[in-house]
DNA sequence: TTGTAAGCGTTATCAA
DNA sequence: TTGATAACGCTTACAA
């Protein structure tokens, strides 16, 4: 039997109506309804026109999820979890990750994270909610065994820029301390000795271990790190901007900078442009227009598109069935000198250090 | 009676394990999988014990479609078609969708379309065939009627930044023809009539709407649209750029140009820097360094962020039920002068006007 | 051309 | 604490 006369319309209000419904309102049977939704050329012109009737007046739409399931269809998704899509670095990064996924035939739910550690939690539970095959996170969080269980349950993670920690996962990295000191080392060579820092809180990785490669430049020439030069917490270029107009007027400034992201070089670079000084920057970042400033921008370009390519690469295999143990893969770094990295200091006394 | 006994473990090869098979392995009922996996807490521990074993052996994973199917939720999720995630103006419309679907429960699965129209057509319907409850499009193809059977469906479809054609659906628009004219109309006030015009190739909306906006400036000061100072089809930073070479080597140059979008003003910087042109410039569409390059750039900025918070608010107020008649939303722009859109016509005669 | 019945993999109900 | 059984909304056999 049909459910047809145990349906009254009044009864749809509240739920949304299905095929049964539809099919109740048009007296057919269910399958005739299916039939029609699906275009299945059998059915009778009028009949068809009946149910399309009744479609429109209950505003019925398919449930995607029934169809799916009953096709023993995969989800066929991964997630992609970082900070911020509007940051033109997480967007290459997306792009490269979108591309490999079109070619697996798997769609690429995006979800940021806003550099908030329990926002991510709670955003990879729901894509692994929402079952998806693989997840690759640009992770906010520093313990990452919450994802234990998850992985037990056999989804795939791959993590981007920085580590996982608690879990054993593959990686793709930036070697963002042999960047770094590169970089500072390039300061250096041009005579500098009170050089900047400027970057994210150090809470972060990838903002820490370029820390670190700004203090294994100075030391290995000999500089001791001033604590009034590192400014760490910018988190806007706003506050980078600040940060840059902060040492300008410290009683002894840098005569140079090394910003530790794209995000921190612009605002140093207001700020410097603002107070029309010339001080020598290196940034870590490339972007878009560093090579049209006033003074071109020397970077640590990194690749962003790489990086995508690569960790999703890497989920791919995984979903195809590898098992081998977990990989780190490292994503170089080169420093291109553009102008602003090759300035001298201010004709001062050359050979300040000992 | 349960499966236990139906299914060996050597049938599962091919097909993914599900509850019934971790049951029959466990030697307990599907129920009580259902348990452990959910964590309920009334599972003796002995028997989740067991049950977690079977899950490992049998690497089973929980289908979410149908675990949501059961629950009575919809996908709760919606799509979004743009060109390309790395172009920055994405990444912010990007970013504000997502912020908007979070707020209403729903992921958005991203895909780009690369500006191809039979692209965008099958990525569409995949989306359509995942079940999203509705798609946000920047479109790539001038012809939609595609998209019918799926709105009969009961898919909900938003346009952004470019009309549909052959349907009818809600949609936001910036207002590119009067902010063109704007921008070119600020040319011409500061005394340029060879105003040059570089853009993606017309084949496109907005480009065409941009260009409309152009020869109205044009027209409205009585000056002749010249063949020559158009250029469309630049569809890459360096086919800009070489657009810009092209018209500095005309007999007789532009004194000012106005540029389509945020990657031909990129180019044209580019070309007007290494030739050392004093050439004034609009652009469409504001970028992050704008402000800081040795011209600072004038331009008309549109919002992709208000575009995307505005798009993904119309796609949820249809979810939830509105059925009005479709609506077109436009964005305003507004002009920014910074400098480079003030430069006047070298040294010639001023007031060249009517 | 139309309809009946079974089943996709889960969760919810209720009984044991 | 556990389990049998019925949904969820749809598609697929197979009849009528």
């Amino acid at each position: 039997m049909t459910d047809a006369r145990s349906i009254p319309l009044s009864s749809l209000t509240g739920r949304s109506a299905t095929m049964r419904d539809v099919a109740a309102v048009a007296g057919v049977s269910l399958k005739t309804v299916s039939r029609v939704v699906n275009q299945e050329p059998v059915v009778d012109p009028r009949t068809a026109e009946r149910v399309e009737r009744a479609i429109e007046e209950l505003h019925y739409r398919r449930n995607g999820l029934a169809r799916n399931l009953r096709k023993g269809i995969r989800q066929l998704t991964v997630g992609l979890v970082i900070e911020d899509l509007s940051n033109p670095f997480y967007g290459t990064l997306a792009q490269a990750v979108e591309d490999v996924a079109d070619r697996n035939q798997h769609a690429v739910i995006v979800i940021s994270s806003r550099e908030d550690s329990s926002r991510e939690r709670r955003l990879v539970s729901e894509l692994v909610r929402r079952g998806v095959d693989g997840v690759l996170v640009v992770p906010a969080s520093r313990d990452h065994r919450y994802m234990e269980p998850d992985i037990r349950r056999g989804v795939r993670f791959v993590f981007l820029d920085r580590s996982p920690r608690g879990i054993d996962v593959d990686t793709v990295l930036i070697d963002n301390r042999a960047g770094a000191r590169r970089g500072v080392e390039h300061l250096i060579k041009h005579g500098h000795r009170r050089i900047a820092f400027v970057a994210d809180p150090l809470a972060n990785e990838t903002s820490e271990e370029r820390f670190r490669g700004y203090r294994d430049a100075l030391a290995s020439a000999g500089i001791a790190v001033d604590q009034d030069l590192v400014r760490t917490g910018s988190l806007s270029v706003e506050s980078a901007e600040a940060s840059m107009h902060a040492l300008l007027e410290l009683p002894q400034p840098p005569s140079a900078v090394f910003t530790q992201n794209n995000r921190n070089s612009v605002g140093v670079i207001r700020a410097i442009g603002a107070a029309r000084a010339s001080i020598a920057l290196v940034g870590f970042d490339d972007f878009d227009l560093a090579t049209m400033l006033p003074v071109p921008v020397t970077v640590v370009a990194n690749d962003p598109d790489e990086m995508g390519r690569r960790g999703a690469e890497m989920l791919f295999e995984r979903l195809g069935g590898e098992s081998g143990p977990s990989r780190r893969v490292f994503i170089g770094t080169r420093l291109i000198p553009r102008g602003s990295g090759e300035i001298r200091p201010a004709g001062v006394k050359t050979g300040n250090g000992p």
